[in-house]
DNA sequence: CAGATACATGTTATCGCTATCATCCAAAAG
DNA sequence: CTTTTGGATGATAGCGATAACATGTATCTG
């Protein structure tokens, strides 16, 4: 293509990479015919030279690498999913990439993924369905194998297009009331619950609760949900909640939200935070205020991340397994694309989690 | 007649997307013939109303809208890539997605795609070089229009692939000695004399480092060089170095590490860090252990990352516009696929650091 | 009102690869 | 010595879209 080529050209001018053509005209990047031709045989078997499995002459296998070695050869996928239908790579859905238990995650993922001859493309949505829609929209595109999402919140046209793609869907961190098709997650309402239950059997009696506004991350507001209802449950009040920016809120957002909480509510004994980020933010900020933690409030978060067991003093926090439901959600995917004769995978897969009780409680 | 069985075709298509077909088949997803049949009109008129700026009556678009909503259609943008020559994503290649300034690049990256109608590919080789070959032959045989990678380190056959692609790369994060392509970077070296340089006009004189083996991670042997030469210009001892574990070196290392060095020099003044990372980690076991910070001992990070602005004390650091290396790097991208007519892009863009002093030193 | 101009649409020929079937040949089997 | 077998290879026909050109119609220009 015209601006294809342009671009081409000036670099094959810059770097000198490519040969000229004798009427001065850059050379297109080889195609597989043209390593056919230099090794003498025809485009067929070197596709298949380039496929494990099949069989190839071992003479015959050998002018073919140094064919596609002399002209810097590189496969053209895409042209090859078109005729074999098979993409070959699996698309992830998180909402964020920074900072966040979601790579970890992506992690799991990919090394699940490893050896299946899979690949994984990630995109991320900084919390936001409509950029999640777009990203669905993107992706499907470019008809990936099988689809992992995070959460179970979606807009109507993006459920609907995953509906109808026609290949796996994963909804991951979360138990969708009505799932789309495979979900490998677990109930955020119930490991907060589990947390509020545990710290009470220390004790604690007068809990806070920090997180951002409810609107767009569904976890935190299920988190929060969950933080009420057991407090209800356990006849304990429940109504000092900080709603501080829009999720995820930073280290920074935890430490302002800590000092508005103690403004309002200077009795509070301890305070669970949405995730660990802003439990580390309120932490330091209570440091730095000459707060002893836990002696003067308690603070814990959610997530188990790294700052977790690290900071001083290290931190209470539920731990979700972030890597696990990655691996598990590629796991299933797998079978699920494998599954021509054998089982296909139970459809949910309910993962766990559980309290770290450290220092900060 | 006909047109009945088209229609009973249609929907027979439409429903089979998400059910299955009485034989047990899943139906094959929609082409874009279906809808055009669907909608009475040309295949070729129904891949123009799917592109903007393209004439297609009000009235035709809007029956092929409605076609492609009953059918569930989503454009194959393989088989459109594979004609027009243009796949409509770059890709980038980071060392880690997680708790990384990465991200924060690949952010950029994103944000300055952003209505370009390009997609960004992401790909993550956990400092691996090797990892990188696989991941650059993965991306270019999706043929990408551009690629984005992190540091000048690449294995030869890595570095001979992106030269013979024929599309811009631009290399980041670094300044390479011989550069593939573009460039959009920082001396990593020079950013850490810079620290060391600011630090000893604060009076300080025993400085000790922190870092991981250098093997792996090429722009945390040339913060370490830095820091040698630094010292050795100003003639203060630079062999108080401590190496501990393969990069990235995580938060808990930091924290060994800082024991180490105490251990072998216990009268070190200040220690500076390969990231804030380790720092932090460093930090918070001197607190740990009742030293005060920065009265005891003096620690500095590298990278800014949030929490190096959160935690107690604040943590001094060299900021490195993580972000708008990112941004540069998409738009120097984008330039350059676009330097149709207008002029290409600048080969070398040196981004700013700073020094960004906080109460750790 | 002829000719120019712009828009609306269709037809045809690929894009680069792989599935499929056909062919050839040598080694094994009967 | 014929038949069987299976490995090695080639020829052909798409995969689903778009570029390029062709055609037809409406609107404008002088």
């Amino acid at each position: 293509m015209y601006l294809h080529k342009q671009v081409f050209d000036a670099i094959v001018h810059a770097e000198a990479a490519m040969t000229k053509i004798p009427d001065g005209k850059m050379a297109e990047p080889p195609t597989m015919s043209d390593v056919a031709r230099r090794a003498g045989v025809s485009a067929m078997t070197v596709s298949r030279a380039l496929k494990k499995g099949s069989h190839v002459s071992k003479a015959t296998r050998e002018r073919i690498a140094q064919a596609i070695n002399e002209l810097g050869y590189v496969l053209d996928q895409s042209a090859g999913s078109l005729s074999s239908r098979r993409t070959g790579f699996v698309a992830a859905i998180i909402p964020s990439i920074n900072n966040s238990n979601f790579s970890d995650t992506a992690r799991g993922i990919t090394d699940a993924l490893e050896g299946t001859g899979l690949q994984l493309l990630l995109g991320y949505t900084n919390y936001s369905v409509d950029r999640e829609e777009e990203l669905i929209e993107a992706m499907l595109k470019r008809r990936p194998e099988g689809i992992i999402l995070t959460g179970g919140s979606h807009t109507p046209r993006g459920r609907r297009m995953l509906e109808q793609a026609g290949i796996p869907v994963i909804e991951t961190w979360d138990r969708p009331a009505q799932p789309i098709d495979k979900v490998v997650g677990f109930s955020n309402g119930e490991a907060m619950e589990l947390l509020v239950k545990t710290l009470a059997g220390k004790g604690y009696q007068r809990f806070g609760y920090i997180g951002g506004t409810t609107a767009r991350d569904t976890r935190g507001s299920q988190r929060r949900a969950g933080f009420v209802r057991a407090l209800e449950r356990l006849g304990l009040p429940s109504d000092r909640l900080i709603s501080f920016g829009v999720p995820p809120i930073s280290m920074e957002q935890g430490a302002q939200a800590v000092v508005n909480m103690l403004e309002r509510w200077p009795d509070t004994q301890v305070a669970l935070c949405v995730s660990d980020l802003s439990a580390f933010g309120a932490l330091m900020e209570c440091q730095r205020r000459g707060l002893k933690v836990p002696d003067d409030i308690a603070i814990a978060g959610f997530g188990d991340y790294e700052i977790a067991a690290c900071c001083h003093p290290r931190m209470t926090t539920v731990n979700v397994d972030c890597y696990g439901i990655g691996r598990q959600a590629a796991l299933k995917l797998t079978q699920t694309i494998q599954a021509v004769s054998a089982e296909p995978p139970e459809p949910i897969t309910v993962t766990g989690f559980r309290v770290v009780e450290r220092e900060s409680t």
